[in-house]
DNA sequence: TCTGGGGTCCTAGGACCC
DNA sequence: TCTGGGGTCCTAGGACCC
């Protein structure tokens, strides 16, 4: 006995593209992009043309020429979610959300009150198309795994059930890439030992996985392919990172450039911080040169907090530790992701608030200067102290 | 040819402590 | 003077997902 299929895996189609369709009834049934740069979603009809997330701009207008290019109303996009997250809640407490556009239920519990899994699964598509105007494809199964591979093979607007006397069945012709963490750097390497499907995979011992793979991978993924997925649906889980960055073209950008568009990041990061009530204790600044080679420089502060003065003084050292790799190698996008992040009433403030930010400010400014030299930090030092700030910060309500 | 913005998890080496 | 093993934290990088 193998338990029965009572997990949704929901999953909205093609959502950017979708809401903007649903606002725009002249959009309906054209090919939609979102995005500019690059794709940042498409419409099944822009889909069918080859158009793809993340693609270049320029590629996509060349495929498809006729296609309506949109930029992106993020708000909008997040309002219809909250919406569509309402419905999930109002279905069952249970309820884990992956993104802004998926999530999974666990409803098993509802089936002698609402009904099975797969009446469940109708009627929430039913709601979310009547109040929300969207499509969700939805996947049902015994675990996650498989009621996530169930959405993706039920889309465009699809249900698919995989009882578990059909899972084998459903699963192991299917392509490795369809595993759930097989990107194009995972599947070469098994194509390169002669794996292309997920049954293939599953005829290798775990240990032979693992040695292909890398242990955790190789264990995770020959697990997967073996019908184990023991991973229950959370509805706890806090977020362990928040981050934001930009994009910078290619031109160059001077000191000056650059610390301005840091402060905003860390600005707005700190914001968010805060209104979460959370804390933070590493500063990771991100960076991509001119080549669009990656680097990330990280700095762990001693307590953790919510302070702007501190984070940006941390933030402006490591940047102020890179300049020279910088000025040589040019760059392409900054940003912050601050991690390690706690809830704020876990912190217990020892000693009076302003004379506490201000020592915690020298502790760090401290801790930095013995990293990264004085030189780089003497900005960072003097921006903490100075009452006015060199650069304008964003209004409150930004 | 041209590459966004938001995240998660894993690995590996070095520092440090017991 | 030389030599242990284990555990945790920090840093940097990489793969992956939507």
């Amino acid at each position: 006995m193998r338990g029965e299929a009572t997990v949704l895996h929901a999953d909205l189609d093609a959502f950017y593209a979708s809401v903007e369709q649903r606002d725009a009834p002249e959009l309906r049934g054209r090919p939609v992009i979102v995005g500019g740069g690059v794709v940042l979603a498409a419409s099944y009809e822009a889909k069918a043309r080859g158009v793809r997330t993340a693609m270049g701009g320029r590629q996509a207008r060349e495929l498809c020429p006729d296609a309506v290019i949109v930029p992106p109303r993020m708000e909008a996009y997040s309002a219809a979610s909250k919406d569509v997250f309402a419905i999930f809640r109002d279905t069952t407490p249970l309820v884990e959300g992956l993104s802004i556009d998926e999530a999974f239920l666990e409803v098993g519990g509802l089936r002698h009150i609402v009904g099975t899994p797969e009446q469940v699964a109708v009627r929430l598509r039913e709601r979310v198309r009547a109040e929300v105007g969207l499509a969700i494809s939805v996947g049902v199964a015994r675990t996650k795994f498989l009621a996530k591979v169930a959405s993706a093979v039920s889309k465009p607007d699809g249900l698919l059930v995989v009882e578990p006397d059909r899972e084998q069945d459903f699963l192991l012709p299917l392509p490795v890439e369809r595993l759930w963490g097989v990107g194009a750097v995972t599947a070469a390497k098994l194509h390169r030992f002669g794996i292309r499907t997920v049954g293939e995979l599953a005829e290798l011992e775990a240990a032979t996985a693992e040695r292909m793979l890398g242990r955790a991978a190789g264990a995770h993924l020959h697990a997967l392919a073996r019908l184990r997925d023991p991973r229950p649906v959370e509805t706890t889980r806090r977020r362990g990172s928040i981050g934001s960055q930009r994009a910078l073209g290619r031109s160059p950008r001077s000191p000056d450039e650059l610390d301005l568009i840091l402060t905003q990041i860390v600005d707005r990061l700190a914001r968010r911080l805060r209104d979460g009530d959370r804390v933070c204790r590493t500063v990771v600044l991100r960076l991509r040169f001119g080549d669009f080679a990656r680097a990330t420089r990280s700095h762990t502060v001693g307590p953790a907090t919510d302070r702007t003065t501190v984070l940006l003084a941390v933030a402006r050292a490591l940047l102020a530790a890179s300049q020279a790799e910088i000025a040589d190698r040019g760059i392409t996008l900054i940003g912050i992701t601050l991690s390690q992040l706690g809830r704020a009433d876990d912190i217990q403030p020892e000693l009076p608030i302003e004379w506490n930010e201000g020592a915690r400010l020298d502790m760090v400014l401290d801790a930095v200067r013995d990293k990264f030299g004085t030189a780089s930090v003497a900005r960072a030092a003097q921006l903490g102290r100075d009452p006015g700030w060199s650069t304008p910060l964003l209004p409150e309500h930004e």
